[in-house]
DNA sequence: CATACTCAAATGTGATCACAAAAAATCTAT
DNA sequence: ATAGATTTTTTGTGATCACATTTGAGTATG
């Protein structure tokens, strides 16, 4: 049978396309420079190229894709001024929310982050590498999720987005880097209502990434 | 005849159905609330369904366009804690492109925005709201263009973007508000690389917009 | 007058297709 | 063997279609 139409609520061909090509990217499972072509997505997801596009389309005003002149589309190649200019962002985006969370950084909240630290841990430990990028992740989220600016908050997902293939492809095997014990310092922060050195770790954390590269 | 491709370098059709679109929300042309349908675009651009709904998926990523849950497309209508959520990033990210050009905001660059504003101000008496919004953007793009951020950019314009049809329509016929005066104090902080006073000034400019919607 | 029901028109979705351009593969001449 | 020409395959684009669902006007019911 056929099925073009959809109850409201359920979620479309093109959403779930979409969540699973978004995930990909930003989990690193794909190539800076590899491409990809709408017909092999679509036989990938067992759909037509129709809700595939909508995805690309959608994907590449994010940021996530580049669609070339000719139309070919590919994981985009991060020149190391666009690569620095990402971290800056995710550097003054971050503080401003780690700013706006930490008054309503309640004991709910730091046991949460604790729990998802240990998580991490454990990731590292039994060598789970999405596990571990996901958890990390899920830390930063959950206390932005805090400041309750979803533009904002929408906003740096964008740009993890973008980092995701790049980050993941020159960490290599070494994604392993032990985050753990910067987290129990903005742990500590929080709970000292330390707004200064909340600001200073979240930028270490970040600017961290920064010699990646070489 | 039929015309399916494209020689590399052309603009697609879907390209400047973006364009068009883009540009109406940005102007505000466009009601907040207002609801548009593909049929009706296409329609009015002259072209089939395809392109415009690929407009439409990106414009929606961008957050000028929402669809709803049963798939119907409208002009987003801003509560007031979301248009001030968006002037707060606009101010922070203003601040940051401002101090990034400041340096580099030689006497060319100072010619051109001066010339922008003697436009404003001709625009202003001759009542051309559209051009007088235009160059106003353009006055403020002139000089975060020196900034050398592109991405930072583009993130601001989208922000421009989700204000258009709210900023235009709580204006009204006010749109006529006079800036050139503040201008004038831009450029003097430029001339003077004084870069307190142009943060000030331009958080100033950005923040004057809060309370039209009392 | 308000509320529930009916039904036709309007709408977005996903599928499919033809086509031009680009890319890849094959062939040819030197 | 290699570079250039030619053919074949791949690919995104724009158009069109059927269909499920939604919407909204009209109607009946209380």
């Amino acid at each position: 049978m056929l099925v073009t139409g959809r109850k409201e609520g359920n979620i479309s061909v093109h959403g779930s396309v979409y969540k699973n090509l978004r995930d990909k990217i930003l989990y690193g499972f794909l190539r800076p420079g590899q491409s990809l072509t709408l017909r092999s997505l679509a036989s990938e997801f067992k759909t037509s190229m129709t809700p595939v596009r909508d995805s690309v389309r959608r994907l590449t005003a994010e940021g996530a894709l580049k669609i070339s002149l000719s139309g070919r589309i590919t994981i985009p190649v991060l020149t190391i001024e666009r690569f620095n200019e990402l971290l800056f962002i995710r550097s003054i985006i971050e503080a401003e929310l780690a700013i706006k969370a930490l008054p309503k950084a309640h004991i709910a909240l730091i046991d949460r982050l604790e729990s998802i630290n240990l998580d991490m841990e454990m990731f590292a430990k039994s060598f789970e590498a999405m596990e571990y990028i996901r958890a990390n992740m899920e830390f930063h989220r959950s206390l932005y999720l805090r400041a309750q600016s979803p533009i904002m908050l929408s906003i740096l997902e964008n740009v993890w987005l973008q980092l995701g293939p790049t980050v993941k492809h020159a960490l290599g095997e070494n994604w392993n880097i032990v985050k753990q014990s910067e987290h129990k310092n903005i742990l500590s922060a929080l709970n000292n209502q330390d707004s200064s050195q909340l600001i200073f770790l979240i930028k270490k954390d970040v600017l961290g990434c920064q010699n990646i590269f070489m």
